[in-house]
DNA sequence: AAGTCTTGACGACAACTGTCGGTTGTGATA
DNA sequence: TATCACAACCGACAGTTGTCGTCAAGACTT
């Protein structure tokens, strides 16, 4: 399949977040444009443009069944940041997730209740038995 | 605020990274231009160009002492990773690292020793929920 | 049918990035 | 002193990004 490049910006994220939000559904331009303008003072030419963009370069889908057309997401939110975060983790720790958290832990960013949250989720995560289900 | 702005771009991170493995000796830009041009072909004066500008970013600082200049990491890699990293965490996780994990659990991308030795550095770090030492 | 609103396409423009080619300055050397 | 090598700076150029205005084609209203 043809997977998105690169990363994404912070006013990309933006949209992407929008139609993340809307599900199978998808979102239209408009839709995007009323979301991200409580945020903040956008034209809705601007968000029209990045869409397009964001279109072309494989991040969104276009549905054009509708009447106006419906943007959808190609990656889910939890799969583009896992992809994103690889390369993040590539880059700073030589690929080791570990390190990251470690990093993290480090630097007081992670609360004691997320410390708990974690561990508990190690503990739960199979010490020699996988078991995999679905979402 | 000394705080560099925004995120970095892959060939501004091919600099920093450089520049890190220097450590408090620091860099001059031939030497990031040599280190670099193993790695893929490119101008001295495209490194220059990219260490000048990363520079007037704040995310280099540059030492005039010696007579070829030295250029030092603003913020080391370490905190670096943690400064983008809490960024990204924001932006997909709603601030939970600890979902990003999670995430990382979930797509097999970590390898099952890296899932030991999160849990051992997680054991290790918080000796507050199940233990009776306190500081 | 005429006027108005919505939607989407096109184009424009400044700022930033990655990429260089010249030019200048400075110290070493013939 | 004239020359050379290297370092730093200036400017340039194409591609991307964020920002928007304008325009044409439909849809809706009157």
């Amino acid at each position: 399949m043809t997977k998105p490049e690169g990363s994404l910006t912070s006013a990309q994220h933006e949209i992407m977040a929008v139609v993340w939000d809307r599900g199978d559904q998808g979102a239209t331009v408009t839709e995007i444009w009323q979301a991200t303008a409580t945020q903040r003072r956008v034209g809705r030419t601007t968000i029209l443009n990045l869409v397009d963009r964001l279109e072309k370069r494989g991040w969104l889908v276009r549905r054009d069944r509708e009447k106006p057309c419906h943007y959808l997401a190609a990656l889910g939110r939890e799969q583009t940041a896992v992809f994103l975060a690889g390369g993040f983790v590539d880059d700073f720790f030589a690929g080791s997730a570990s390190n990251l958290v470690m990093s993290l832990l480090g630097s007081k960013r992670l609360k004691p209740g997320e410390v708990d949250r974690l561990r508990q989720i190690l503990e739960d995560s199979s010490p020699q038995s996988h078991q995999h289900k679905g979402k």
